[in-house]
RNA sequence: UGGGCUAUAGCCAAGCGGUAAGGCACAGGACUUUGACUCCUGCAUUCGCUGGUUCGAAUCCAGCUAGCCCAGCCA
């Protein structure tokens, strides 16, 4: 009973921190570069750094990390808002970008060169590669490491004021050609870039390098914890080294987690980034993508997403999550949320030949069986119904209890009925299925309490609503992979399938900005309002399509 | 002998010297206005491997193995 709640290794360290007194506050930041949109990923890092800052009742931050103009636009910083916004992580008024700190990180940069360790450098990109070193060699000496230190102003000054073109300065960080760990081969701190920044416009030609520019703002910001992942583990001494010889009080730490990886599902910004490019998907919205926006399409929710992030956890091993998760916990979220509404995707007619013709009435029926505060609907139902095509048997297998010539089952929220048989066409195709129904049985319940184990959807052959249906799968490649060898993408081009036809119960016919479906699998079939936050309406039991959604042509 | 990191079930993941949590997936059963949901039940004699320390090791030590990351004037 005594359940003892664990803490992940970040929430450890920060424990300790606090208990030994090293911070007294936690502070967190989720500090996108604005280059592309966020994927669930980066999810997972917002919804860490935001909870961890509930959760000690501290702060978080929501800061731009736009250091290099040649890769930014104001389209991805909005979008990014937007999603942070969507999965509920409030920055309240602490929206930042690295670009207002310009001025301060030149003056930090000018302070390392007045203590030394830093110089302004003559050689050229590939120079500096050269001299670097490899993995196993030492690098060299920068020729220009022995610059005075008025020298090394003056030139930095000049960098500042344009009098260099791109390439031909870089400033560097002195600390040590023969480090095994390549970022402290003098790492490279700022470099010119004449190009218009979206933020800063025209003002600077030199801008800050990642290593050197990122402990600054989370100084700068009061950031108590620097949570990155895994690939910066190396860049932590750089980190440390650029806190410490700025001197600052109280200076942050970096903390590296695993990123999130989904299987056989593209996940990374570049590669979502090339799809979109490359225009193989019709945007950074489209549902095949895990981007935070596609999932918001799909009808995923912000709860959903937040579960998901939960059940995954948190550690430094990289690792693979099952997509089946993920679906998990959006079917987790909707069950009791939204209203369950009929469709039948693979249709065939079901004819009751002792309900009165021309007749159509119209039935009560519980939006979510679970949750009666959802209310209820009215459907139409007539003579004429749709069902699915696998409801349907006329030599039934053992233990299959849904219709079949003699037997009798439950139309959901409807009436008994027994199947009399069925019509075929020249080849052997089932075209119509007949039955006959117990008026008594309105509502689905028989007053005599017989019992039929079976239950089947259906929508009125009248008023259904008719969709043309896309079937998608997601881009992913269960057997080789996501990327082939050469690191290009793996996909599959005929991802795409067109259904016939998709029979929808009238009540959706008032959705009329319906704009995509999802089949979340095992039943559940989502409708999405792309400008709602409403999420999505939940169907029961439609088709078991693993991992696909679809897509219905808006009606004209 | 470049450096850093990681290794617990099909997939995530707790565990921090006292005898392997939990979730997903999967399988069986009960229930059911959908075969879903819900509810039960099952699912690592063993923690990458090999040694060592210890009354006792997934946990400590040593040595191996495998995987990931690093040679951008990207982040």
């Amino acid at each position: 009973m005594s359940e003892v709640e664990s803490r992940n290794f970040i929430e450890q360290i920060i424990d300790k921190d606090l208990a030994e007194g090293v911070y007294d506050t936690v502070h967190t930041r989720f500090p996108p570069e604005p280059n592309g949109y966020l994927h669930i990923g980066h999810a997972k890092s917002i919804l860490l750094n935001y909870g961890l800052a509930q959760k000690y009742h501290g702060k978080f931050n929501m800061r731009f990390d736009d250091t290099n103009p040649t890769k930014e636009k104001e389209e991805f910083v909005e979008s990014i808002k937007a999603d942070l916004a969507w999965l509920g992580a409030d920055w309240e008024d602490r929206l930042f970008f690295a670009s207002n700190y310009f001025d301060q990180m030149y003056e930090a940069a000018v302070k390392l060169i007045q203590k030394g360790k830093a110089y302004v450098s003559d050689l050229s990109a590939d120079q500096i590669r050269e001299y670097r070193g490899t993995l196993t060699e030492a690098g060299k000496e920068d020729p220009s490491a022995g610059r005075s230190i008025d020298e090394s102003l003056q030139l930095f000054s000049e960098m500042k004021d344009g009098k260099f073109a791109d390439g031909e300065k870089v400033l560097r960080a002195r600390i040590d050609m023969a480090s095994p760990n390549m970022n402290m081969r003098d790492p490279v701190i700022y470099r010119v870039a004449h190009m218009t920044h979206h933020n800063t416009g025209d003002q600077w030609c030199i801008y800050p390098m990642y290593d050197f520019a990122h402990p600054i703002e989370d100084a700068i910001e009061g950031i108590t914890h620097s949570i990155c992942t895994l690939e910066f583990e190396d860049h932590r001494p750089l980190y440390e080294w650029v806190v410490r010889e700025l001197e600052y009080p109280h200076p942050p730490k970096q903390i590296e987690f695993a990123k999130l990886y989904l299987t056989n599902v593209v996940t990374g910004k570049r590669y979502i980034k090339k799809l979109v490019e490359q225009k193989i998907v019709d945007g950074w919205d489209d549902p095949r993508l895990v981007s935070i926006t596609a999932l918001r399409r799909r009808g995923f929710t912000p709860e959903s997403l937040r579960m998901f992030v939960d059940l995954c956890g948190i550690s430094k091993a990289n690792s693979s999550v099952d997509y089946a998760m993920l679906e998990y916990c959006i079917r987790e979220d909707l069950k009791l949320k939204r209203p369950r509404m009929m469709a039948v995707l693979n249709p065939v007619k079901l004819v009751i030949d002792n309900y009165p013709e021309n007749q159509t009435e119209m039935l009560t029926a519980p939006q979510n069986l679970e949750n009666e505060a959802l209310g209820s609907r009215q459907i139409p139902f007539s003579r004429e119904i749709y069902i699915e095509q696998d409801d349907f048997m006329e030599e039934p297998p053992k233990k299959y209890f849904r219709l079949f010539p003699g037997n009798e089952v439950r139309l959901m929220n409807a009436y008994f009925v027994t199947c009399t048989g069925c019509v075929k066409d020249e080849n052997g195709e089932v075209v119509e299925v007949h039955c006959t129904y117990d008026a008594a049985s309105k509502g689905g319940n028989s007053p005599d309490g017989r019992k039929v184990k079976g239950t089947i959807h259906w929508v009125p052959v009248k008023e259904a609503v008719k969709a043309e249906v896309r079937l998608y799968e997601n881009i992913i490649d269960e057997e080789k992979g996501v990327y082939n060898e050469d690191g290009s993408l793996n996909l599959n081009p005929n991802s795409l399938i067109v259904l016939k036809e998709c029979y929808m119960e009238p009540a959706l016919k008032t959705a009329e900005a319906y704009e995509s479906f999802q089949f979340v699998r095992n039943g559940f079939f989502c409708v999405d309002y792309k400008d709602s936050k409403e999420g999505a309406l939940v169907f029961n039991r439609i088709v078991s399509l693993k991992s696909s959604f679809v897509l219905p042509k808006k009606e004209e």
